[in-house]
DNA sequence: CGCTCACTTGAGTGCGATCAAGCCCAGTGG
DNA sequence: CCACTGGGCTTGATCGCACTCAAGTGAGCG
């Protein structure tokens, strides 16, 4: 909330103060080496529910990093059906999917009120000619979105609708840990339409599945609210 | 089979001698960049059917571009089920999903006798400080990656078993033809098992929807031979 | 010749989708 | 203040696509 309050009035970056700091750009920067990527970074932008970071079509022009609240992004298929391709929580990174292209071939929608860091990627592209370190960190970041997919791909193709649900939860969950926060209880950002197009359910199994859980003493659920009572019992159900 | 007995004998890569030039390497290079960018490539390696070009866990040391041939990658999961996450067809660039990481997570199979282009990735890196061209060569192959697996997300999510074997083949027929090959008329390198796999369907399936798409004269099939009869249609099925 | 392995085809089953109804709660207006 | 409304969510009943199990074919090969 302070920092959130902060970055509407403060356009300019200030990493230096950023409690994300050490998860989303590389440690290894000299202080020199820093002041220069802060420069180029643009200050916090907010959004509040349901508006859009950028819309597939739109000139690819940044990439972008969660601050605070949660980000999914969307393509759209020939005859319009949506595909969540992934839930981003603060300190990730989203956009890159489009560096390849002169517009943005997806959507990142705001799910809740956040606030998010832009990157222009021309200005990285020159900085990384001097930062070594930096080429490397981005180079990093996409590789580890390329595993992200993967996993979700492994995750769609030879997982049950149980297994499914289970693996999103506990993803959440280590994410939130890694970010110092509960791991075992905490707001899902996103509806059940939104878990369930993500996952390749519908609306009705998200829902099933998540009374099942209850019912098994695995976890609480309350509308978003999420308590997982048994880590070990959800681990084993991914396992298959 | 003329480049494949040549590279054996020859370890250098001859990138000027290579017809998948234009496909692999961006044109804007000098030609000075492009002999620096030549010596840094490992000539090409044969591997025969089965044969592991890596396997994950290995140490990560470079990324790959088939020159002939055909490549899968697969990842294994907790419980030892292997999921295909790509076909890699020739000028195609594959290991880059490991690039965050100091062992390869994932691992590439040679689907038939294949040569490869061996570039590792610590020269890359530093060659791509010097090379600006060269650094965005790569961002925009991850990029595309991404988008690749992105799309397979959507298909394995959103699209009956029906839709996906038709993407599949309209994909690799689409591939083909951009190599300058038959866009109607080719050679399936991969089993049905390993379609099924990848799309995450099971043998019988595939092999009923091939008979069906041939019954309906959308394409002729013997064995791994394809002949694709009526691409409208076949279009209009990815299509939902 | 007999073995294996990839593939095909058929019959029956089950998981998750679809259709349908109802609940809960926030927001809105009288 | 309460009545109404709409959207997110839950729950139940039924359906159908793709899986499972099973059998058979044919090519390659020792």
């Amino acid at each position: 909330m302070l920092i959130k309050a902060r970055c509407l009035h403060n356009a300019t970056a200030n990493c230096s103060d950023c409690l994300l700091r050490t998860l989303c750009l590389p440690v290894a920067l000299g202080p020199e080496e820093f002041e220069t990527v802060v420069s180029v970074i643009e200050g916090s932008l907010s959004f509040h529910r349901d508006q859009h970071i950028y819309t597939a079509g739109d000139p690819f022009t940044s990439i972008y990093v969660v601050k605070s609240g949660a980000i999914k992004t969307l393509m759209l298929s020939d005859q319009g059906t949506e595909q969540i391709t992934g839930f981003y929580l603060p300190a990730e990174t989203f956009g890159m999917a489009s560096i390849a292209f002169p517009r943005y071939n997806n959507t990142a929608v705001a799910l809740e009120t956040s606030a998010v860091c832009e990157i222009p990627f021309a200005k990285l592209e020159t900085l990384n000619l001097n930062i070594p370190t930096l080429q490397r960190h981005f180079f990093d970041l996409m590789s580890r979105e390329i595993n992200r997919d993967q996993q979700l791909i492994t995750l769609l193709s030879k997982h049950s609708a149980e297994e499914r649900v289970a693996s999103l939860l506990l993803s959440i969950s280590a994410r939130n840990h890694q970010r110092k926060l509960s791991s075992s209880r905490f707001r899902l950002p996103m509806s059940r339409a939104d878990i369930g197009n993500y996952l390749g359910l519908t609306v009705e199994t998200v829902s099933r599945i998540l009374s099942r859980f209850q019912k098994q003493r695995l976890l609480n659920v309350d509308k978003k609210e999420l308590e997982i009572l048994n880590f070990d019992a959800l681990k084993a159900i991914t396992c298959g």
